[in-house]
DNA sequence: ACCTGAACACCGTTCAAGT
DNA sequence: ACCTGAACACCGTTCAAGT
């Protein structure tokens, strides 16, 4: 029961995580939509719009998955550990790179607009890590979130360059020995 | 004294940086070098013979400076510290990701002779950062090397979408308290 | 060897015109 | 409101033709 509108992110979504935003033609959209490039136009007035939205609705849905805030007796490691899984399973959905994670690369080229979407996105996903090394001081916390952001969308960029799912678990597995080895001796201050 | 095919590189080189594959013209590199389109493609063919000579050349560049191996006396905290010197020199030199960073992540797009010389900066990256690490086994080695090299990727990236160098530095700092904090016992069996 | 103009099928965008 | 055909200036690529 999806509407032309809803048609419409859905492929240009799909060729954006294809080959960035330059890959993700108007006319190959109509063409897979079924109507003509310029009725596109008609949802979506120029390609940052469009790119914009997409960027947009896969940052609302990568969120919600991660979930606003962990359950009562969660530990850092389960938020960490579901983190890597959603990574993880956006890779394994394709085999490619996050769509906000090849738009960065991008940033150059794209329009204001769809850049200020990326960088949101990026910046959400830094405030959820921070929650979890909530018992440092707020300097390390981020710069912490940071590091592990950075190595997780450097991951994925590898992972789907090589087609080769390893490279992320090996980053997976250095976050968990390094970062949450580190991060123990808060851990049960916060989590009793 | 510069020819014209090496002119035609460094330009195909600024534009990739500024925007990726697609951001790099024949026309617009023709317009620069002062010749028309159709000459440039008499000094590369296709557009991925160009991609790829301007690939393998930034590959080479970079590793030159890296330098193939430390000199005598030096530490892996030394290495450590050239790598990541490298990589926010190449950031603050026009606010751009690194060349490679940006075709990996443009890697389902781009055809397979300019992957795979994306994919040997890659390897050449962790073969070097994996002599940091001789001292533990080579799984563990391997691991760290893809761990360091992803969150510089991944840390360029998000640096150049905010326009902050921030990211690169919070990354490389705690590249130093985590990762070497756990070398600092190798260190002194290989470097007595 | 090196360059060129002209052609081809693509692209985003616009717009007047249809229902 | 939603769609369309036609036009515009772009793109990579090819090729016969020039020096």
């Amino acid at each position: 029961m999806s509407d032309t509108r809803t048609l419409i992110l859905d492929t240009a979504e799909k060729f954006i995580r294809r080959g960035g935003y330059n890959d993700c033609s108007f006319r190959e959209i109509a063409t897979a939509v079924g109507i003509k490039s310029a009725s596109v136009h008609h949802h979506f007035p120029t390609k940052q719009d469009l790119a914009a939205a997409v960027a947009l609705r896969y940052a609302e849905n990568f969120l919600a998955t991660l979930g606003q805030a962990l359950p009562a007796g969660a530990t850092p490691q389960d938020g960490m550990a579901r983190y890597c899984a959603l990574f993880r399973s956006a890779f394994l959905d394709g085999g490619r790179a996050c769509l906000c994670g090849i738009l960065s690369n991008e940033a150059a080229l794209l329009p204001e607009q769809v850049r200020a979407e990326v960088a949101a996105f990026a910046e959400a996903n830094v405030a959820w890590l921070g929650n979890l090394f909530a018992g440092e001081d707020l300097e390390s916390a981020r710069r912490k979130a940071r590091f592990i952001y950075s190595a997780m969308q450097g991951a994925m960029a590898a992972s789907a360059l090589n087609q080769d799912v390893r490279w992320l678990d090996d980053v997976t597995e250095c976050v968990y020995r390094g970062v949450l080895w580190e991060m123990t001796a808060t851990v049960l201050v916060l989590f009793p």
